[in-house]
DNA sequence: GGGTACTATTGCATAATTTGCAACTATCTA
DNA sequence: TAGATAGTTGCAAATTATGCAATAGTACCC
């Protein structure tokens, strides 16, 4: 049994449904379907009533919970009281990250930081992705979400927090792009819409050399938010993270084209000044981050 | 941060020495130093003064076990609630194990299965190791420690808690044994000792004939421990687990020979008829086994 | 002062565990 | 009966933990 389970355990009882559960964990269903069992063998007993529609908790499902609420809330308090000068650690954190990021991460990591970090005076901007790494390096800000880069820039610390693949979308009206209809594609025809600059742009840039090809860009603009705009207007074939395609609210006008070579994943996380990291501010971002 | 890591750390506070405390946890001193550093990191403060001499906590280090005391006490409190009919479980479970067994698994299976089922009438029964699977397969044990087979008789179910190599063991006084003071050891002219049958012994039979040669048996015993005391005595080499060798007094009278190919090391857990394993008593002990 | 013994820590290869995908099962609904 | 939804399980890949062996730091003794 580990704290991370009853954490876990306290998500699903929750969200009553395991795939819910796991969009807010970042876990598949099958996962949390697999902590539970362990969690269910170790206690003794079952823990949910496996009724159709939700799960409920068993007599013994409420005693763990309330078992669950308490170890977490001691070791909590432990912490706060174990770092006394951390607990009530003043100070100052400017965070940039992408309005998706935004989305996904933020809200977690923000509130925990909260909850134990009160008195830290955050400050949070949001942004085009691409400029992240800039923003650290500059000074801008403090620490940054990001997209690891092929080359992390020397005197910058990455602490990965997920992974998300690189896809390319295309209208779901087919016929929008008449090169998608062959049989095969004809890439060089295909008008695309990338970023201006970035990591993802560099990937894409790269596919193509690789096969020898030239990509016709239709547009170039900021932000992989306006990309999916862009491609569910029907204008082109665009790149994105599937993290940003999973918040669009254009989901359902974008189909994803699979292609060969897969473009490799975004790795996601942390960014920091190495030079900065003995802040004690900084850290207990870094901590918040992971346990 | 898991309840495995708890029991560690009390451990280790009560041993104030990390080897001491792998003994007793049959864990090795790296792995406890990694888990601790791991632990102080979750926690956010160092838990132990690294005085020369004697691990000594630091007042962080107190608060955490006070933590992993409560936590652990209420973790075992909800278990006996949970399984009330267990808990107050009666019965009786008959158990067999070889002397060697007994001193590094028995003690400490014993101690936690007394405290979470004291009604429980235990009957324990030592012998030679290679008797379990016969007592259990006849029914006069209801469980046994074992070393897996190589082929698990049908109708019993096996769950592994540890594994020991098999080691070839000669008199440390050189020259009791003439075969083997030459450059290349002339294998059947070595006068072996060995079991009258069980594992060990078939494993030395198959290692034997694997290389073409014929064993000079000098002694069949019954039971590893007469291995070790013949062995000491300077007539022939034996084969026994480490297990054995570790806890044998005459450990410093014997010296491990490094033969190759080496013997596939035994695989030593609770082993049970497969049709009995829906006995609340026995799932109690083989839970009991595992966390 | 220089061994010697003892203890904690770390590099590395291996072993064990965890994870997600995909296939499967079961139940409810139209 | 077909389709949808939700939980479980086989399997391969990735991650993590483990022990061994080597290292580093200290006390103790001659």
């Amino acid at each position: 049994m580990e704290y991370k389970d009853l954490r876990v355990f306290l998500s699903v009882v929750a969200a009553q449904n395991l795939n819910r559960a796991g969009q807010q964990l970042h876990m598949s269903a099958s996962t949390l379907s697999r902590r539970i069992a362990r969690m269910e063998e170790e206690a003794g007993a079952s823990l949910f009533k496996r009724d159709p529609g939700a799960l409920n908790l068993t007599p013994a499902g409420e005693l763990f919970r309330q078992h669950a609420e308490q170890t977490l809330a001691a070791w909590e308090s432990l912490r706060s009281a174990v770092n006394t000068d951390v607990s009530d650690m003043e100070g100052s954190l400017t965070l940039y990250c992408s309005v998706t990021a935004s989305y996904s991460f933020l809200a977690d990591l923000l509130t925990r930081f909260r909850e134990r970090y009160p008195k830290v005076d955050l400050r949070v901007h949001t942004g085009d992705a691409a400029e992240s790494i800039p923003r650290v390096e500059s000074g801008e800000a403090d620490v940054v979400i990001a997209a690891r880069p092929e080359q992390l820039p020397a005197g910058l610390t990455f602490r990965a927090m997920t992974s998300s693949p690189l896809l390319f979308i295309a209208p779901r009206v087919t016929g929008a792009v008449p090169a998608l209809a062959r049989a095969e594609i004809q890439w060089n025809e295909v008008p695309m819409v990338l970023s201006e600059s970035g990591l993802a742009r560099s990937r894409v840039d790269q596919w193509f050399a690789d096969q020898g090809l030239k990509p016709s860009i239709y547009a170039q603009v900021s932000g992989h938010e306006a990309i999916v705009s862009m491609v569910a207007l029907g204008v082109g074939v665009g790149v994105v993270p599937e993290l940003v395609l999973k918040n669009s609210p254009l989901l359902g006008r974008v189909r994803v084209l699979q292609v060969q070579p897969e473009l490799e994943p975004f790795a996601i996380g942390l960014c920091a000044q190495t030079q900065r990291m003995n802040d004690s501010v900084l850290q207990a971002l870094w901590q918040t981050a992971v346990f």
